[in-house]
DNA sequence: ACAAAAGTGTTTAGTGTACACCCATGT
DNA sequence: ACATGGGTGTACACTAAACACTTTTGT
C-alpha cells in the first residue's frame, strides 16, 4: 500500500527523554540499542513514527505516540510526558526529512524495568555521567532536556516523584545535587525544603527514622503529602526552591 | 506532480504569534485574514506549510519557514523567532492531519507595517484586548504564547525591545502592566528596574527629559544599553524583575 | 487651587547565605 | 576516640512591598 500527495511531506517522529533515578540517587537515562539502520546497534533515545491519517480520526496524538513508542521499545509506562521541543533541521536524519517532537519524563528507575522490544534490540538505564555516543542529534536533545529539568526542579516539586515514597532530607538533597551537578549546603537546603512560615508538604513519618547502616544519627524519614500540595497550588501557592549557589 | 510514500505522512505547518506594542504602549497581535478555505475570510495567525524534501538539502528549516511565511503573508521581517510549542492533535484541521510548530516574536508594531499577501487577503495589527474569533485552534496557541511572554519578561529584558529606543520609566511600566494584565506600584517598579547595587543597563539620556504634554513633571528619558547588558550576561549576570504582586 | 505623575525615602518583614555548633551513631 | 552526617542556631546582607512625601507640571 502507498500514499500519494500533491506536495512533499515530512515524516514526523517522537523521541522520549526519560530520566530515571536509581536507588543510589544517581541520575540515569533510558536508552535503546537500534535494531535497524541507520545507526544500527547504536544507542539512541526511544522513539519512532507517529501514526497519522488524513481521514478522521486522523491517527494518534503526538503525546499518544510518545507513550506508545516508549512502551513498545522499552516496556516502560510513564505517568506523565511533557513536550520539550521540536527538532526539524534539514539533514538531521539520513533517511529523509524527518521532524521529531521530543518529550520528556521523570521516573524512579527501579520501578520501571527496561525491556528491549520492537525496533529496539536492547533497552537499558544508563548512568547519565557516562552516556555512550548516540544516534542522530540525540545528544542535543538530551542536553536541552537536562536544561529543562534543572530549571523545573526549582519551581516544581518534581524531585519528589523520583525518590522512594519515604525518604530522608539527605536523599532528596543528593538527588538535587545529582541533577544540578553541584553540592548544596545541607543546612540551608533543609530550611528551604522544610519552611516554617510557608506551606510545607514534606511531612515527617512520626514513628520512623532511617535504620542507620552508616555513621551519624539515624535520619528522620519524610513523605510528600501530594494532596496537601495540590490543594495549596489550587489556592495560588507556587513552589519555589532556591538552591542556586554553591557552598563548600 | 505528486509524491508517493509507503506510509501515510502528516503535513507540517508553522504558525507565528507576533506580539506588537503600539505607541500607546498597548499590546497588539499580528493577524491575517484567510483568502482560502477552510476558514475563508476568518482571522488567523500567519503561517503555512514547511517546504520539505527527502533529498538533500531536504528543504528549509522550521524556523526558516516561519520567517518566510511571516514575510509572505504580512510583509513583516522580525529579528528573532522563538519556538513555542508543537500542536498536533488529530482533528485540529479539517483538511487532514496537520501538525503545526508555533513560533513567537516581539516587535514594535509601528516599525512593522502589516501588508496582506499570498494566502492572506489582509494582514493587520489587532488590539490584544479585542481579538476576533480565530481559525483552527489559534486561540489556544495564543494563550500559550501569552503565558510564555508573561513568564519571559520576568527574567529577560525583552520589554526593552518593544519600546521606542528612548523611553521613560513610566512607559516601560505601562508596557509591563499591559502584558501582565495588572497595575504595578510605580515606586517599587522604578527601584527594581533601576537597581543601585546591581548592574544596571537602563541609562538616563543626560540632557533629555520628556517634553511634557501632560500633567506632572517632565520625566527623565532613558535608553537600554544593550552592549553593557550583553557583556554582563556573558559574565554570568542574569536579569530578573519581580513584579509579581499587585499594589493599588 | 488642584490633580496627576515623577521621583525619592522609610519602614517592615522576610529571605538566602555562610558558618558554627551539638548530638547520635558506627567503626 | 574519632569521623561522619543529621539537625539546629544565628548573624548579616539584602530584598520586596507598602506607603508616604515632595516636586513639577497642566488645567
Amino acid at each position: 500500500m502507498s500514499f500519494t500527495y500533491e506536495f512533499p511531506r515530512p515524516s514526523v517522529t517522537i523521541d522520549a527523554v526519560v530520566f530515571g533515578v536509581n536507588q543510589e540517587l544517581e541520575l540515569e537515562l533510558l536508552l535503546i540499542k537500534r535494531r535497524d539502520d541507520p545507526f544500527k546497534d547504536c544507542w539512541a533515545l526511544p522513539g519512532g513514527f507517529v501514526n497519522v491519517a488524513d481521514t478522521v480520526p486522523q491517527g494518534e496524538s503526538l503525546e499518544a505516540a510518545a507513550y506508545r513508542e516508549l512502551r513498545e521499545e522499552t516496556g516502560i509506562k510513564v505517568d506523565y510526558l511533557e513536550q520539550l521541543y521540536t527538532f526539524g533541521e534539514p539533514g538531521r536524519d539520513p533517511r529523509g526529512r524527518i521532524i521529531s517532537v521530543a518529550y520528556f519524563a521523570l521516573v524512579r528507575s527501579k520501578d520501571h524495568t527496561a525491556i528491549g522490544g520492537d525496533d529496539a534490540k536492547e533497552a537499558a538505564w544508563m548512568s547519565f555521567k557516562a552516556l555512550p555516543k548516540l544516534a542522530f542529534d540525540h545528544h542535543k536533545i538530551i542536553s536541552m532536556a537536562l536544561e529543562r529539568l534543572r530549571s523545573k526542579i526549582r519551581y516544581q516539586p518534581i524531585g519528589l516523584n523520583l525518590l522512594p515514597e519515604k525518604f530522608t532530607i539527605s536523599q532528596l538533597r543528593k538527588l538535587y545535587e545529582a541533577i544540578l551537578g553541584y553540592k548544596i549546603n545541607h543546612g540551608n537546603f533543609r530550611r528551604q525544603i522544610l519552611p516554617k512560615n510557608r506551606p510545607n508538604f514534606i511531612k515527617p513519618v512520626r514513628t520512623l527514622r532511617e535504620k542507620s547502616n552508616r555513621t551519624g544519627p539515624p535520619a528522620q524519614i519524610y513523605f510528600f503529602d501530594k494532596l496537601l500540595y495540590e490543594n495549596a497550588v489550587a489556592k495560588g501557592f507556587d513552589f519555589k526552591l532556591n538552591c542556586r549557589k554553591i557552598s563548600q
